[in-house]
DNA sequence: TTGTAAGCGTTATCAA
DNA sequence: TTGATAACGCTTACAA
């Protein structure tokens, strides 16, 4: 493979030249700078890019940091990032932690080591107190955790109001025993739509009953199994709110296993819009996240703090969106 | 940030020598070694991977070109193949095309300038004869498709018989009017999957008629559309395979539409196994792709590759499974 | 077992 | 507008 020299040589300038018609072709004048690429076509020149990154410190990759690949949000997200970084010209290195911090640990060292210019943190679990340090010295966005206080840079959208969102809708539908199955609550997004959950009674002066509140982890299981508990209540919710789509489905699916009907026994509103859920019977009634939008942001900020650009804005709140579909009927709202 | 003339300065050796501590330490004395170490952690010293990288001409980073990011099997494989590259030290960059032939080629490029050091396609539009060239002077895998002829290495299950597993399901339970609704009939895939469906009925002795058969996307959509058109017939189908789950689940919602059961009066067999499959009302019968398995298998085809070992078998077909669910109906079988 | 020193191919500073 | 040349930090013959 011809390298630089062999260009130089043939096209009888210098090395530093052949650079600049590569980098800053406006410097070098039109009659040298034909030449030079005549040379560079003649050998099939290509630059050596790894010699290239090695001398600038610079790799135009950044890393995503994701919990899990095979989750039906993130890989949205990273759609979202992937279409930004691509007409940017950088290149985007899949970081799974598979939930192992000593995992998040190490990609944050490729990151500290230069082997990445940026990082998306997608959700995390993170210390915020690491976060933040990392982001006074590094490029880098944390996506879909809001967290009060945290100095580095984040994409999210307001999980509270969106929340409140979801259950006003049901308390309009006229419910009044509204149950919920919060996400695990060590993570802040889950606590934030169970702040949500509460603003929504409270507004409506419904008390907040403890047994209403169940945790769940996400998954559709864990939707299953809290909703059975509601369902075993002597006074059990005609209304759930489920943090996520994913435990909806389970939920809809235990209230179908106990014989009853989704609408019109229990109404069950969603979390996510997740490709499924329209797809779901019943259509599931959920807040809208605009997963896409998200990583794009996430990557435009960060491409802004790579080049060193000062950022107006540092929290970024995306809206939400109400999808009203089938699983808590409806009147005709518009 | 210190290198390692520094370290070898503090140490009182040679940079040879630190070099040496890194990367056979067990080729320099104790003694030296140990120092070396010492001042390896009092200057907190960490190697220059880029430097590295641009020495060795190798990255350690694979690249996984995929259609699209946000489909129901991608992430699963891109799962297995993150696992064995993280154990082996190697890291993923994300190749999305979005159908896009310009994309696939400039991935290609980072391929041959030496970016990474070897590319794994899940699924492909490329020319065979371009992926058979590729094949020849870098590592590659090509995964999901298996191709006639390829030389390069490929991961794949077999769909022939695999559809036909799916079909004979159907003849077995008594459906002699079985229709098809295939994916796009320009991927190899596709063709398989409908090769397998007239194995399985002239294996019969029925016949294989055209109206039987039409060609959808893979899309959910195209599932509920295609299923439309069998409905209109004179003679509609009693049972319908499906090349993929998502046009399954787009026929059987067809099928409720227009009033019928599934599977009482149509029954539906799909082909993937995707998560939601089991979620789905009713639950799919459907064939189980190992996709994880095919991503894993994948990365060590490919590392093999990469370290110059010789592949003791260049074609790989990994089982699937008849998983039975509801959508068939079925008679206890085992 | 260790040291010397020549690259690897590019970029960037400085001078012409 | 161009050229000479010194880095960048590491690896690896080869020599000692």
């Amino acid at each position: 493979m011809a390298n630089m020299i062999d260009v130089a040589r043939l096209a009888n300038v210098s090395t530093a030249t052949v650079s600049r018609v590569i980098q800053n072709p406006e410097t070098v004048k039109e009659k040298t700078r034909t030449k030079v690429l005549k040379a560079i076509d003649e050998l099939n020149y290509q630059p050596n890019i790894l010699a290239r990154y090695f001398r600038r410190t610079e790799t135009k990759t950044i890393l995503v940091m994701v919990p899990s690949i095979a989750n039906n949000v993130f890989p949205q997200m990273i759609e979202g990032i992937d279409l930004v970084a691509n007409q940017s010209g950088y290149k985007v290195l899949l970081g799974n932690t598979n939930q192992e911090p000593d995992k998040a640990y190490s990609y944050i060292e490729e990151l500290k080591q230069k082997q990445v210019d940026g990082m998306i943190l997608l959700t995390t679990r993170l210390d915020y107190q690491i976060i933040s340090e990392l982001g006074d010295d590094y490029p880098v966005v944390l996506t879909s955790d809001y967290i009060e206080g945290l100095t580095a840079p984040t994409v999210a959208i307001d999980n509270i109001s969106s929340a409140r969102v979801a259950v006003e809708h049901l308390l309009q539908l006229g419910h009044q025993r509204v149950g919920i199955i919060t996400g695990p609550l060590d993570i802040p997004l889950s606590r934030d739509r169970l702040k949500g959950y509460r603003q929504a009674l409270l507004e409506r002066d419904i008390g907040v009953e403890s047994v209403l509140i169940q945790e769940g982890s996400h998954s559709y299981e864990s939707g299953y199994n809290q909703m059975q508990k509601f369902l075993a209540l002597d006074k059990s919710p005609t209304a759930i709110f489920a943090a996520n789509d994913t435990m909806a489905m389970g939920a809809i699916k235990a209230v179908k296993a106990h014989g009853l009907r989704v609408p019109e026994d229990v109404a069950v509103v969603g979390f996510d819009n997740i490709q499924f859920s329209a797809i779901f019977e019943p259509a599931l009634t959920t807040i809208a996240q605009p997963f896409i939008e998200m990583g794009k942001r996430s990557m435009e900020l960060l491409l802004k703090q790579i080049k060193g650009e000062p950022l107006e804005k540092k929290q970024h709140v995306l809206d939400t969106k109400l999808i009203i579909r089938e699983s808590c009927g409806s009147q005709n709202q518009d």
